[in-house]
DNA sequence: CCCTGAACCTGACCGC
DNA sequence: TGCGGTCAGGTTCAGG
């Protein structure tokens, strides 16, 4: 452990780099794939929230609770307070340009913008063996499409999901991809899904849980054909089907 | 380069 | 009530 001469020797070190580095105004926040950006005029945060974060915003002192892990404190008094049980969350700050930050910059395009699309995903895709499922969940294919919204997404498209992603034909990209942005547009509208962990902002869980179709569906009938939805691991993840709508 | 499986961490839940 | 095993929304990395 560091004593006292080097804790003063980093302190000499860090100071004249950062005092006041913070006390400016929070631009913008924005968003590239799962990363939150919180853009300031010097530096920008990037924040995952991982597998089980969550943020609030504080406008009257709360006390913390369990796993409250950072609070970002605002002039007016407001907070953002950063909730995240399994620690899979990862907040840092970068000096340069956001996008070429290396967590950032192999990120594959953004679902909901006109550069995912069929053609570009059979492009992708061609000579991969991997199942489908896994190829669409690839963050470096397209970002934003975790276990939940994937296995939406070809349950709806009709698509197997350990389907070689090679031999998935143009055709069927073309559905999956409508069916990719159909389904997180009307999950962003809804709130996201919440299974145990997330709140929103305000506190309160997202409605998208009642509007899954294959997810957490296993041994129930199929919404379309009746036939019992079966459940498999596909990449360690837990993934449901129609073994008689989504073809092979 | 591609693919697979393990690792990171904590808590909830289930069967005994 | 306790214990052990399993599973969970994401991402990276080692090894083949």
């Amino acid at each position: 452990m560091p004593e006292l001469p080097e804790v003063e020797t980093v302190r000499l070190g860090i100071s004249p780099h950062l005092v006041n580095l913070l006390d400016q105004k929070l631009l913008e926040v924005s968003r590239r794939g799962k990363y939150l950006l919180f853009r300031f005029k010097n530096l920008t945060l990037l924040w995952h929230l991982g597998m089980s974060g969550s943020m609030r915003v504080l406008l009257t002192p709360v006390p913390e609770k369990k796993h409250d892990h950072v609070d970002l404190v605002f002039g007016s008094g407001a907070v953002l307070r950063f909730n995240d049980p399994r620690r899979f969350g990862v907040l840092l700050a970068t000096f340069d340009d956001p996008l070429t930050h290396v967590l950032l910059k192999n990120l594959g395009p953004e679902p909901l913008g006109p550069e995912l699309n069929a053609a570009y995903l059979k492009a992708k895709a061609s000579k991969r063996t991997v199942a489908i499922k896994n190829f669409i969940m690839n963050a470096n294919i397209v970002v934003g499409v975790g276990n939940i919204y994937a296995t939406e997404a070809l349950y709806e498209a009709g698509i197997y999901p350990e389907k070689a992603a090679g031999k998935v034909t143009l055709k069927q990209f073309e559905v999956l991809t409508a069916a990719i942005k159909r389904i997180l547009t009307q999950a962003i509208a809804t709130g996201g899904t919440s299974l145990r962990d997330f709140v929103k902002a305000d506190g309160k869980p997202g409605y998208f849980r009642q509007e899954l179709k294959a997810y957490g569906r296993d041994g129930l009938p199929c919404g379309r054909c009746g036939v019992v939805m079966l459940h498999m691991t596909i990449g360690g993840r837990a993934t449901v089907y129609c073994p008689k709508c989504q073809k092979r």
